[in-house]
DNA sequence: TGGTAAATTATTGTTAACAATATTGTTATC
DNA sequence: GATAACAATATTGTTAACAATAATTTACCA
């Protein structure tokens, strides 16, 4: 458990990278839901003050991405089923938004700059970097709202990008096919590229929906519960 | 300045109700664009410590409705003209995905609901209780919100919402037809009703658009550089 | 006057000590 | 052994005192 964030020893952290830090640990699926995160820990392990770790911790809550519950400290969060396919669906929106408004001001060093990253992903995958390619997909999409220029949509992207990894590791288990097929970034770029807004959407709506399916049809794991969870035969709890 | 919030005296505020005054200030265009926040002044008007101050100071920050610079403090904030339309736009996109999802799942009862609360927005407004009309008319597009059943459709409108007003007294002033026309909000009961979904959004689109031109149009105002401000003879300032 | 530097005041930032609460461990009793 | 009561420990929550920084005033001199 103490070697799970990257280990800084000694250094000085700002509150940003701090915060910095524990939300990329969520993104690179190092952090599994329900994980508690005990002040005097994380400070020990940034080499800051209590007082900081709290601050970050309340941020962390803010975005959801940890459950802070009065005086019972902070878990990292574990998204109900809801929350899981509310987020999706949202994200569908937010991302043929951001296609729609990208497509007007499309040009061709765009194209060449999204290209360039799809190249860079598909790299590493083949070479079986599988951490650095979930890294450059993440960017893939991050990339897409930064050139469509509303800073809006792609603070709600970065939000809800966040707490994707959240909803797949509490409900989907951290496999390997749960992550972006590139071929459906390439196709989207295609049509980017001619500028065909509706098959544009059509692909991220595909490429989303290859993952939310699997949760919609997931039953629901057992709660937190303690009382109702125990007194059937234990099923086996991860955190 | 001292009677810009709902005076609390005496007695004691939770953190969570000292968040909601403000954001409630806020809503009310009783808090202006700019107005600063002091630790210590915001500790004794509500009767609490200057750490929950604190905190409540950074919740607001986060959700982008004071901005904190260091060792500078704490200002209601000014959203700038382009973050005014980005939010704009966006909300056109959450609230037109709010009348999609709304239109499968409503019936008869909802409908209803809906009337009820026109009819109370519309009696407050011929009765001139404007501030309570606004308030009625936030809870419309809120309630939309509610129906639809998807917590972060939900949850974006609201911080869409929060944030609205601050792009409205920046860049409009304080004015009452920068308000919703609740006429529209009838045409769009009507067109849920007829689950006539195209007309709904492009209804909405109506609606929001009309306040959002006037920003567009709308050339930015001198920014707070106070000494560009006073070198042409001065223009007045609010806070 | 006008302008600069020093001193004062106001405001924010940090910390360590303490309080409150929850969790775990121990013992005594049946 | 099981349970309850108590004690010990661990963890979170709060506060007041202090440090650091910024804003304002005052004093001084050209």
């Amino acid at each position: 458990m103490s070697a799970q964030l990257d280990k800084p020893d000694k250094t000085q952290f700002s509150e940003d990278e701090v915060l910095r830090q524990i939300e990329q640990a969520v993104l690179d699926h190092r952090l599994a839901p329900g994980t508690k995160l005990k002040e005097v820990q994380l400070a020990d392990l940034f080499g800051v003050k209590r007082g900081l770790i709290r601050k970050v911790l309340t941020r962390l809550a803010h975005s959801r991405l940890v459950d802070q519950e009065p005086n019972r400290g902070a878990t990292v969060a574990r998204p109900s089923v809801k929350e899981g396919q509310d987020l999706f669906a949202t994200r569908r929106v937010i991302e043929s938004a951001i296609l729609q408004t990208l497509i007007t001001q499309v040009d061709e060093r765009k194209i060449t700059r999204l290209r360039k990253m799809l190249a860079q992903e598909q790299k590493a995958y083949e070479r079986g970097h599988s951490e650095k390619a979930l890294k450059l997909s993440v960017d893939f999409h991050h990339q897409l709202a930064v050139m469509a220029g509303n800073s809006v949509l792609e603070e709600y992207l970065n939000d809800i990008i966040r707490r994707t990894p959240l909803v797949i590791l509490t409900h989907l288990g951290d496999d390997e096919q749960n992550r972006c097929r590139n071929q459906e970034h390439e196709a989207i770029i295609d049509a980017l590229e001619k500028r065909d807004t509706k098959r544009a959407i059509k692909i991220m709506h595909q490429h989303l929906l290859h993952i939310e399916s699997k949760i919609q049809h997931k039953p629901e794991k057992p709660r937190a519960d303690l009382a109702t969870l125990l007194r059937r035969s234990a099923a086996r709890v991860q955190a």
